[in-house]
DNA sequence: AAACAACTTTACGTTAAGGTCAATAAAAAA
DNA sequence: TTTTTTATTGACCTTAACGTAAAGTTGTTT
């Protein structure tokens, strides 16, 4: 604690803030989805206000089901122009928007896959109960 | 072609037929699923129309997304009594029933996931329109 | 006899998203 | 100063369900 006031933690502080191990942190980096953070003296990584809202998205979208290999695609995006960060691309409304689809796409999968094992079920259900059709 | 005429097949055919590759065939017999089949003289496997049905009824319950391992419990179950290969225990039902509800679950799931991702993309449009509230 | 097709076993590779050591360094606390 | 905490990089492990050689054997066709 010494000259410049700016909001620093470490990279521990930060996993348990967001709930994540630093393993994943490391990770992120790792692929590129964090950008090489700055370091301390001993080589600590530091992390900075922005560095945690970015990262708190990288959650997030995460959690809305976007894979790190999309969000790889979108890093290009969100890394150019990253003065601000809330300047995001329409891209990701493009990502969203496929994700939609993949999303509504897999309900009527379920949906489908749920009626036929009802379906298998009662006629298991059939066989154990002796009346049943000789199979096939 | 000689002797008796037991509706034997090797590996490759029963593949072809049932649309899935040797190495599958055989993986499922590493794993147990299978049971060790009879074999050429060279050593080369044989399946009759038994192996054969229950080879389809595996390939049934994946489609029916019922994992390698679920079935590899109900595997005892259809080793023990399984002279005719439709006396299937109620435990095939338990299973079945235990997945409409895992089912269930995630079409619940991907339900809300849908919302919650219609939600914020719409949150980033307000954004990209300019008319929005400055973040949080 | 030589080539070719189909089979055999063994064993490493693949995808996603980190988990789990291990050895070492630096910072904070006792 | 010695101990404890937190960090570093590197590298191998994990799950599911096979894919893909590699090297050898058997059987059939030419």
């Amino acid at each position: 604690m010494s000259a410049s006031s700016e909001q620093a933690t470490q990279i521990g502080a930060v996993a348990k803030k967001l709930g994540v191990t630093t393993r994943t942190i490391r990770y992120y980096e790792e692929i590129g989805l964090m950008g090489p953070p700055e370091r301390l003296g001993g080589g600590a990584r530091m992390y900075n206000r922005a560095d945690v809202l970015r990262l708190k998205f990288i959650l997030k979208l995460k959690e809305l089901g976007i894979t790190l290999k999309e969000m790889q695609e979108l890093a290009a995006n969100f890394d150019t122009q990253s003065q601000e960060f809330e300047s995001i691309t329409p891209k990701l409304v493009e990502i969203l928007d496929g994700h939609i689809s993949k999303v509504d796409q897999k309900i009527a999968n379920l949906s489908s896959l749920r009626r036929e094992i009802v379906d298998y079920r009662s006629r298991i259900v059939d066989i154990l109960q002796g009346n049943a059709p000789p199979v096939r």
